[in-house]
DNA sequence: ATCCAGGATC
DNA sequence: GATCCTGGAT
């Protein structure tokens, strides 16, 4: 009954695929590189989202070389406002690292692809299935979807047992003739049929069989156990300028936006007062708040405070790791989005 | 305003 | 198990 159950699945979902139905840039590119560059990017960030990055992206590195000789610097421009900024430090570290140590030549398995930075699990069965059509099947937050509901699997997706139950059945279901097109497959029913939110049963090929369905529990379906919560964090950023000239900094490579650049961030008010009475005379120090900004990350619930202080031009000089930029140069260095949230209400 | 989806790393 | 971001849904 249950092998039924899977081969009914196997068959519909293959069936059900037209992949000209969800045209993405990236699935005319076959090769290596640009599928590897594709999957980095999709890692927790949606097509809609990565799609204009990819398109600037592989227009200025559009192969192996040209990425592996570019700086972080370039890199992390291309990638500003896309979040999870230590994929593209990843992905740079590895095109050198397969460029220079290995000849220029791509991890043959997935194990090997593996050993490659910001390559896991999900990633290694995506680049081994599409472009090498090898028999590995891809799990991601689709897949763990789409699974839970069709069987009624209600093992929590996020502990050990439920990775290693998906992972079995996921290899199961997987269509070892042609495991880069059924893995692109049901990735894209998940993505627009069995959707998170709003799922489009009312069209699924699946009604007669889908256990969730069946037991009007579609929206119970993947269980999860736990949830970060999150700590409330200020920042104030000091907002340094003659009228023509800005202050910014780099931030370090660990923590938070690694490698982007900001306005220079304090703990408190009166610690920004402090350091820039070191700098400049008492009396032409003069903050006005120009912007209260919420923004939210994964874990933390920044509550950013930014001041503006106009000082003469006579008076900037360079501090320690400050950088001291023309305003009209600003778009040549990589901000994150909460600076970009700035800059857009700024300049209105 | 709050909640949530989405993989890798150490 | 904690830490990395953003945009969209509600």
């Amino acid at each position: 009954m249950l092998e039924e159950k899977k081969h009914f699945f196997r068959d519909q979902l293959l069936d059900w695929y037209q992949p000209e139905d969800r045209p993405l840039p990236w699935k005319n590119d076959k090769n290596t590189y640009a599928i590897w560059v594709s999957e980095i990017m999709l890692q927790q960030t949606r097509t809609d989202q990565v799609r204009p990055y990819y398109q600037r992206f592989f227009k200025y590195f559009p192969d192996l070389q040209s990425l592996a000789e570019a700086n972080e610097d370039t890199v992390l421009h291309f990638w500003q406002g896309m979040g999870y900024y230590n994929r593209a430090r990843n992905l740079l570290k590895a095109a050198k690292h397969i460029y220079f140590e290995f000849e220029g030549r791509y991890p043959e398995d997935y194990h090997a692809w593996i050993g490659i930075p910001g390559v896991g699990p999900y990633t290694a069965a995506a680049i081994t299935s599409f472009s090498y059509n090898q028999p590995n099947a891809v799990l991601d937050g689709n897949v763990f979807r789409v699974l839970s509901r069709y069987f009624g699997v209600n093992t929590p997706i996020d502990s050990q047992e439920g990775k290693k139950l998906f992972q079995e059945l996921s290899y199961q279901l997987l269509d070892k003739n042609n495991p880069g097109l059924y893995n692109q497959a049901i990735m894209d029913f998940g993505a627009t049929v069995c959707k998170a939110r709003n799922p489009k049963c009312e069209i699924c090929p699946f009604q007669q069989n889908c256990t969730a369905i069946l037991e009007d529990k579609v929206a119970f379906y993947p269980v999860k156990q736990k949830r970060t919560q999150k700590k409330k964090v200020k920042l104030y950023y000091l907002h340094l300028t003659d009228g023509k000239r800005v202050f910014i900094k780099k931030r370090s490579t660990s923590g938070i936006w690694p490698g982007l650049y900001e306005f220079p961030d304090f703990e408190s008010r009166a610690k920004m007062i402090g350091d820039l009475q070191l700098l400049f005379p008492k009396e032409k120090i003069k903050l006005k708040k120009t912007a209260d900004l919420r923004h939210q990350l994964t874990h933390r619930d920044i509550k950013a405070i930014i001041y503006q202080c106009h000082l003469n031009t006579t008076d900037l000089e360079k501090k320690k790791d400050w950088l001291l930029v023309e305003t009209e140069n600003l778009t040549n260095f990589a901000f994150h989005q909460l600076m970009k949230k700035y800059f857009r209400i700024f300049n209105h």
